[in-house]
RNA sequence: GCGCCAGUAGCUCAGGUGGAUAGAGCAACUGCCUUCUAAGCAGUAGGCCAGGGGUUCGAGUCCCUUCUGGCGUGCCA
């Protein structure tokens, strides 16, 4: 990976040590100034060095520069500045070398040099599969798919997981649910009661229907159990396709769909259990057996098997993660959740450290979302599921579509976001995507009205031609596009794309504006043509991280 | 009560491991298309970075505290 502003950074701190020696155990920094008066790169070792060299910042600035050469490097000049800055400029070759880069690498620039050959799984979305997916599971849609992405071009394995609760209460509920629209159908809507905490949602009257269609009354006599167990076993299957053709229209492709029942059924909760049991960790109480989690520093213990003998979710999950490090092997685990599993996360980070589990210190991460606030007309909505009122994924790609709702959604994860109703639609021509696609639309019509002129792109970069403040500052966003995935998948962060992919789209636009091209010496046409398309290639490399199509025309 | 996250322009939000004059979009106002896509660009205006202490050469950023909001503290997942 050519990641030039990084060899700049090491490079300048290659230098000061050299020209200072005592530096050497300084921490000092490199870093990009806010403002660019304050040249390419600023370098802080004389301040930081103040304390451990007993001289004023200045003064060994001055010191520094006194002893410096920059024959041979990438940097025209540097002079001291401010409090003890020393500033550094670029000089032309940089700025061409860059654009080289990312000719040289194309649809890999960006990427690590090299795969770490490790595995990474990140779990997102993990939906209850008792109705369509939701407007609530857009938003960790597109940060686990997009974060699985950034760290794969950071160099790792990534597996996407989706975690299916085919098992439960609330499958249980789902059954009741399905019964008693069935029956209503058959017997009358007054003649059958719907279960209390049951769903309230359309697509449960559709699937008792279609029930009811292909096979009749035949369940009518049936005993309740053999009942629900058959609308289960018809509906689940019905509901987790559904998932899956949404989270496809969506951009959204799994891995592995893991079924829960895996772990029951293979009795590998009862023997994960059994571990924590065998090695004194667990107590009964009221027929009920309880995890002793206080003991790993938990502010409470944890119930795993009820009275009637069923597992709970938190014993289950144990299970899960053990297969996912233990019997899979993956060497890193990201669950993305919503900020209502934090207390979750917190607790299962205590039950880890059970030495017998096998899982004591290895690296299980928590991506923790905050919610999504829905409003309309100003006022907070509130939406469930189970009450049938939730807006669903299909409605938004149907409304708003899947480029503009993958930008939208992708924000900073630990931020809130608003999502109002009524500006849905408008969000549209407001939405930043549109933006950045349009900046790489205008790309490929200026490549190919001036290739229809004969004018192509330059072979190789020439920096002397490129001089204005447009056209350096866009080469030093070009530059950044590696930092920022290395930086995106060290803060697991993914939004951090979006925000660099808006900035690249900007710079390129002020470009637009500021350099002509057509009319120009050939010599800067060209070199401003191969600028342009090195801009294009890294916009659909960002956006292809982002799962947003880079359209050619707009 | 305890725990986690947050509070930055009228609104929605950015502000790597502390750095030089706190930024962008929307909304408001002024300009720019007979030549490469105006879904764009240039500019004006808008701020006690919730309040108060502290750490140091230097704080939106780190520590303490108060206030406000969201979420959790289910044998739901």
């Amino acid at each position: 990976m050519a990641d030039l502003i990084e060899r700049a950074k090491s490079d300048i701190d290659a230098l000061i040590k050299k020209a200072v020696p005592a530096l050497e155990s300084v921490p000092g920094s490199v870093s990009i100034p806010k403002n660019t008066q304050n040249g390419d790169f600023a370098a802080n070792h004389a301040m930081a060095g103040a304390k451990a060299l007993h001289a004023a910042p200045r003064a060994i600035a001055g010191d520094i520069l006194d002893k410096l050469s920059l024959d041979g490097t990438f940097f025209t000049s540097a002079e001291a500045a401010g409090p003890g800055f020393l500033n550094f400029r670029l000089g032309d070759g940089w700025y061409g070398d860059v654009l080289d880069a990312v000719k040289a690498e194309g649809a890999d620039y960006g990427r690590a040099e090299e795969r770490n050959g490790k595995r990474v799984m990140v779990e997102f979305v993990s939906a209850n599969p008792t109705g369509p997916m939701t407007i609530g599971n857009a938003r960790g849609g597109v940060l686990g798919d997009t974060l699985a992405s950034v760290l794969d071009w950071a160099g790792w394995d990534a597996w996407r997981e989706f975690y299916v609760n085919n098992a439960g209460h609330q499958v249980e509920l789902f059954g009741l649910s399905l019964e008693a629209r069935y029956l209503q159908l058959i017997l009358g809507e007054d003649a059958v009661q719907f279960p209390d905490n049951g769903y309230h949602g359309d697509d449960i009257k559709e699937l008792a229907a279609e029930i009811y269609a292909a096979e009749g009354e035949k369940y009518v006599n049936q005993s309740p159990e053999a009942r629900q167990a058959a609308f289960i076993a018809y509906g689940l299957p019905r509901n987790i396709e559904r998932m899956r053709a949404d989270l496809a229209r969506y951009g959204i492709q799994f891995d592995r769909w893991f079924l829960e029942t895996e772990l029951h059924e293979s009795g590998y909760v009862a023997q994960t259990i059994d571990i924590l049991t065998q090695s004194g960790h667990t107590y009964e109480k009221d027929g009920q057996l309880w995890l002793r989690n206080t003991d790993f520093g938990a502010d409470k213990d944890e119930c795993m098997r009820r009275a009637d003998g069923t597992w709970t979710y938190y014993a289950v999950d144990i299970a899960y993660h053990r297969n996912k490090f233990v019997e899979r092997g993956f060497d890193r685990v990201i669950d993305v959740l919503g900020a209502d599993h934090h207390g979750h996360t917190i607790r299962f980070g205590r039950t880890m450290a059970c030495p017998e589990l096998g899982l004591e210190g290895r690296a299980l991460e928590f991506l923790i979302m905050q919610m999504v606030r829905l409003t309309r007309n100003g006022e907070t909505v509130k939406v469930s599921k189970r009450t049938g009122k939730a807006l669903t994924l299909a409605d938004l790609m149907d409304e708003i579509g899947r480029d503009p709702c993958r930008y939208f959604f992708n924000a900073t994860p630990g931020s809130h976001l608003e999502f109002d109703l009524d500006l849905a639609v408008r969000q549209d021509s407001e939405n930043p995507v549109y933006y950045v696609q349009y900046a790489h639309a205008r790309i490929c019509s200026l490549l190919a009205t001036l290739a229809a002129d004969g004018l192509t792109p330059a072979e190789r970069a020439d920096g002397s031609l490129l001089t204005t403040v447009q056209e350096r500052e866009l080469i030093r966003s070009l530059a950044a596009f590696p930092g920022e995935i290395r930086g995106a998948a060290a803060d697991l962060d993914p939004s951090r794309i979006n925000r660099y992919a808006t900035e690249l789209a900007s710079r390129f636009h002020k470009f637009y504006n500021a350099c002509r091209i057509r009319g120009e010496a050939p010599e800067v046409a060209r070199a401003r043509l191969n600028l342009a398309a090195a801009v294009k290639q890294v916009l659909e490399n960002a956006l292809g991280i982002l799962g947003v199509a880079a359209p050619e025309s707009m």
